[in-house]
DNA sequence: GACGATTGTGGGGAGCAGCAACAAACCCGG
DNA sequence: CCGGGTTTGTTGCTGCTCCCCACAATCGTC
């Protein structure tokens, strides 16, 4: 029901449709979320015969959340309501100086605490969803490795927590599963239950859903696909490993291609994507060779997981009107027929992927349990005792899912 | 609840701990599933202190279901009761003469006949699983194409039902995805819920368990990793692409690095692997060649599935004593750290394992809903209009998965 | 042989959800 | 303008599942 209001407006009717259950059973749920302010209720539109079945849409004040996202070349925080919905937005440039994760975390704290003061009137935040580039152990949300951030075993969560001064639940995940959550959620893998998110820029990686639910693997490493060894003869990987994938599909794979090696960042894809536009040979077959590769790699997503659709996100997204043909008639060469039916699409949320789906993984466990949320008579959080008693035992199960 | 009696006798307590329930409600249910016949209990074993709990074991005649699986090269069938128990069993070669649908399964009704024979005086069939070497549709249990079979789209539900006489429902599924659930029920991947197995003959193929549950992909093709793109100047695949990873793993590359190409057949590869026992320097090589490119295909899987677990099932198993070194060692120089904790383990199900998964499958109907057995006033069999009604009824609800 | 520990048993009750009948609100046709 | 048909919200009742609690049974141990 509650996942219902986060994919949009609906009527009581439709819900009961969707749920399966009884329309008494779906009035009574109804009723509670209006209690708990989680959701309003707008006349019904009329036009069909019968009674008019009221719009049940979610309350984007009812929970909102503090979804931040900490990238290798930026760093961001959003506040966002119930539905989806963006309160508040900033993002900030980190350069690559190798910045300690305190200092970081200062620095983020800073915008978040500007994002905060402006909603000083609203009610407060719920919940804090972390965004990371990097691996995240599932048990306890600490950051295992961020090997482009260079940091190792950080308590992620505590640092947020302690740094904002706010005693509410943070949740971390790393950044390509939760933009991935994301489009599968919102996006442009809306109703699709085997669905692969691949994300391009410097280095390569995926989020998968199958069967409708996340896979994170026994450690949550699961996406790592920038590290196929699909080019045994090929060039030596950062990682230590010869032939990875993402040597061959990589933003510099593409600008070495075009002979403009070393001269790295977005700008530089940008004047080989506006000289392909101008139809200059060299930066066409560049692309269509980084087409070709990217069709290797999706040959083995789809034949290990037979996804019915594929978004392509980041620099991928941007290569793809002008990769698209070689990398279609790639994908047949390799593909055994009955396979090649998975759709090759562009991401659609673009840069605020990783936050909004930082944002779904903190209302998670209030959609799970709305029974959770207190009763109208609102002012609790006037009451600290209370609130830091409610954080407590959120977080014991937390700890025990 | 169901779901711990197939996997071992537990005692009362034991079950209230696994599944959280009261210890009132587990005895309402044990109870329940003694009248209905589907599980024992017997004296618990002293010991501990404190009043001994009861162990409640599955009753192996309280269902019972057939198996049955087609093979390129045999065909196979068993009776198979709750608990795992195989009650009774019987295989048969087959030749490779592109014999018909018809022809294969009128063979196969053969054999079924004869084992359900030896059991009349025992409570029929409930349901029958099937196992086939081929892709098959998850929606109505069709064979979509079953490539060394050389079937395609074949009905094999209704074929089976109508050719046995039994008006009982069908399950059909690919064989490398019930054997791998077998593994996962019963063998090498027990309480593994991030859990592949590589299944090697002359084709390659894999079964995936991915959170605790079968993952098959949108159509049911998910792990076909045997047309892994990876040797992309290697020799032409019987699929039309170039350097498929089968290509490189198979039997057949086995036997012609060994110098014996040609030779098929399983009693081939026993013979290179007595050379390897005994020392012969162009076997080892051979064996120790095939575990490096096992491993490229295996970093693939592990850097997108981070599976905790990998069991190598079929040739396989038979190569993995001689080739273990060589695979460890060039998954360490392939795999990023971290990642390569995955165990890899020889399946341990051995030739059953698709029989003892298609029988899982059978069951699967009754364990999610054991209320729908009727109660112990048995010889409910002796009126056919009540088992067809109650067919019926399950072949809709089956459709409606 | 008494005591503590552990577990099965049975009655009462809370919570969730379905069912059926009724009321409300809409469209349409006369 | 009004009644029929249709769809949907509302209300009271019922049934099911499972928890809680008190009690009895059975063990090991002192």
């Amino acid at each position: 029901m509650r996942r219902v209001h986060v994919a949009g407006p609906a009527s009581r009717s439709d819900l009961a449709n969707y749920t399966g259950l009884n329309r008494s059973t779906v009035g009574d749920l109804v009723a509670e979320l209006t209690a708990r302010g989680l959701v309003h209720e707008r006349a019904g539109l009329r036009g069909a015969p019968g009674r008019p079945s009221p719009i049940v849409m979610a309350n984007p004040n009812g929970i909102t959340v503090l979804a931040v996202e900490i990238f290798t070349d930026s760093l961001a925080a959003a506040v966002i309501g119930l539905g989806g919905r963006v309160l508040a937005r900033a993002r900030l440039e980190r350069p690559r100086d190798g910045s300690s994760p305190e200092a970081t975390v200062a620095r983020l704290a800073g915008i978040c605490r500007t994002l905060l003061d402006g909603r000083a009137d609203q009610p407060p935040i719920h919940a804090i969803g972390v965004a990371v580039a990097g691996v995240v152990r599932r048990t306890d949300g600490s950051l295992v490795v961020g090997p482009n951030l260079g940091w190792r075993d950080v308590s992620l969560a505590d640092l947020i927590r302690t740094s904002l001064g706010l005693e509410v639940p943070v949740f971390t995940a790393n950044d390509a599963d939760l933009a991935t959550l994301a489009e599968h959620l919102r996006g442009a893998g809306i109703g699709c239950d085997d669905f692969v998110c691949l994300w391009g820029e410097v280095g390569v990686g995926a989020g998968i859903i199958a069967g409708g639910r996340p896979l994170s693997g026994r450690s949550g490493f699961a996406g790592e696909v920038g590290h196929l060894p699909l080019s045994p003869a090929g060039r030596l990987c950062h990682c230590g490993a010869r032939g990875c994938w993402e040597t061959e599909v990589g933003e510099d794979a593409l600008l070495r291609r075009a002979g403009r090696a070393g001269s790295g960042g977005p700008l530089a894809v940008d004047l080989i994507l506006a000289m392909a536009d101008a139809g200059d040979p060299d930066a066409i077959s560049a692309i269509e060779s980084s087409g070709r590769w990217l069709a290797i790699g999706l040959a083995t997503v789809i034949h290990t997981l037979n996804p019915e659709r594929i978004a392509l996100g980041g620099f991928f997204a941007s290569i793809l009107p002008h990769a698209r043909d070689a990398l279609i008639r790639a994908l047949g060469e390799l593909a055994i027929e009955p396979l090649a039916v998975a759709t090759i699409v562009p991401a659609r949320l673009g840069a605020d992927g990783p936050l909004i789906g930082a944002a779904e993984l903190a209302f998670e466990h209030w959609l799970d349990d709305p029974a959770s949320v207190p009763l109208i008579d609102r002012p609790a959080w006037s009451s600290a005792a209370d609130r830091r008693g409610a954080t407590k035992e959120v977080d014991a199960t937390r700890l025990a899912i």
